[in-house]
DNA sequence: CATGAATGAGGATTCATTCAT
DNA sequence: GATGAATGAATCCTCATTCAT
């Protein structure tokens, strides 16, 4: 495919993704308040300045990043759902996409569980409230799959918005302790005894 | 019993209590940064300075407020767990201290959920670490009621570390999700889905 | 003499004495304006209301006590000058007296020193002005001392300001690098030092 | 010579000293405390902001302040006595050297004398310790030229050290006193006075 | 476009002074 | 009168954002 794209957008384009790269490291460690622009400009290897001209506000940075990886992380997932032939193997291949994201991008795992539940507040602008409704068509996605394994009759007959919330807290509270614990072995093992028992549950 | 604290002793008790709740609402609001001292000493109809004779600075405050909560939720685990005979009742108990805690504190929930992830960076100090300790004590004491309840064959053979993540994840997921949607029912009400999810899973 | 005071007025008189005291210390370790009247309270053993029943404000306090000293200083010098018989010998007798009075009043001599040059600026108030005009009474002082001493022919035909000046200057200097310098020995064994130093001068 | 600097450093360099110009001021008027950042800010026609960009702190920038004036008094010393022949011709170069230097630095001389005595005080970090290194050493040399008149027979047999107070003492006292009553004559006017009464003292 | 110095609003903290008990 | 908790003005410092070069 030919790049339609002229050699001065690519590398705007390539800044932007540097930036934002930056910015999440500093993100994650910092906290949107904490991280100054200072530092993601040290970090991005470009001026204070010109964080400027490719994005309006810090704010606006934050969102993007967001935005950008929710976005991935909901293709990922339908991809995942597309591929899959019945309910119960796409749950199976949720969990795996899911672990595997969040193991290639801990850092913004570590934002978006920090940040995430300051977002109904403020919520002034349009950019928070887009990233809201993300978050949410996230959560709708899995849901989606749910509700098709219940009507199945391959999971039991609950709430599929129980059950998204359900293997979502699980597959958060995995990682989160595994970010925390210092990661020494890959996040993906923990696929089976999550997916064991979110289909089977605990009692033996 | 007769108290014997002097009065001026339970009117500074009952500030600092003051003081704290409105720090709660101002935090579970804005996050520790974007709280300001001037907000917290509004809400608690106090000067700024006032806050200060009752904390040495406004990090003092937050974690104050975070000992305080962490330690009653810690406590009202092991009197939870002290409190029942079998551990599939003990675990049943504590689903269900867990949503009524967080029904009851919100506010501490929504704080301890988005500052948790920061505790590891900075932690210069006594506090942040005395603080960290806490959360992971929490952690360990559901572990313990899972180790009993697996060596009691009641559960699977599976490491009660993942047990507890797995329980505390589910936990805090439809706690934050609650929170998010506007808390119509009462929290309570889920603690038979969690319960039955846990034990029994999702498969039909 | 009969104490024509009321027990209630020997009270009072003790405790303003008290409270210039502790004030003394703390003013002279840490500069008028770092001193805090939480210290000074505490250090009297007094509330911090107890101080403004007593002065108006930290200022009149450290004015009071300027005033206080530099008045006593003052009648020393005054006293020492009355009673001696030669200019020569009372020249003498002066640079004894000061140096008493400084090694008796270290911590004074401490804010004298440091706080003087400020007392042009600012000037708002009365009590500044009095207590300038102190300072300049006791330079004349010493003039008047040696404008005598200089009609007498006891010494060289120089303007008395200068003389004064000088004196005071090297008491001055002694008295400080005393205090830097860890007060081992007495100050008045510095004495001849000063008194052949500034009679016949450092020329061998 | 050329100048080695670019543009930007030289326009740094210079308001960096325009800062520290407009601080001299300021804290001559008002002492360290009572100095504000708001007030040194509009005196150099720079923004609060841009003097936390040349200096860390107000202290950095007092003590920035006085290391360099020290330093330049402590060189102009040294230029001094290496200059001179004789010991006596020296200390006499010495004098007119100090009141030079306090007459073009009127306002540092007032900082010096109302802050030296503090600086034992606190003295927790290393900028204060450095300041009080300079402040000895600068009486250390006047104490060399003292022990070499001295070994040479042109000063009695006193402690070097005592000349050296002395003389320190007497210079410091008439500036003050020149400073306090308005400057009228040049300060240098009074080098003969000095000169004479160190040298042959002032006896008749 | 990039740069980084300058801006200045904003926020934590201190402390003299007041006043209810 | 004494107390010490409360007040709030004052002040240092930070950092997102702007703009001249």
């Amino acid at each position: 495919m030919k790049n339609t794209l002229s050699r001065r957008e690519r590398v705007k384009l390539a800044n932007r993704k540097a930036i934002l790269s930056a910015a999440e490291g500093v993100f994650a460690q910092k906290d949107f308040y904490a991280a100054t622009t200072d530092e993601i400009a040290e970090r991005a290897e470009f001026s204070k300045g010109a964080l400027y001209s490719y994005f309006k506000s810090k704010e606006e940075m934050f969102l993007s990043l967001m935005r950008e990886k929710v976005g991935s992380l909901e293709k990922k997932i339908k991809e995942t759902i597309k591929a899959t032939l019945s309910p119960i193997e796409g749950i199976e291949n949720l969990i795996k996409a899911h672990l595997e994201f969040f193991e290639e991008n801990k850092e913004f795992f570590q934002i978006m569980a920090s940040e995430r539940s300051r977002f109904e507040v403020g919520m002034k602008n349009k950019l928070r409230k887009e990233l809201m409704r993300r978050f949410q068509s996230y959560l709708k996605e899995i849901e989606g799959v749910m509700k098709a394994a219940v009507d199945n009759k391959e999971l039991k007959a609950i709430d599929p918005n129980h059950l998204a919330i359900a293997l979502i807290g699980m597959v958060h509270s995995f990682t989160a302790q595994w970010i925390l614990t210092g990661r020494e072995s890959s996040l993906m093992e923990l696929s089976p005894v999550i997916t064991s028992l979110f289909f089977e549950g605990a009692k033996g």
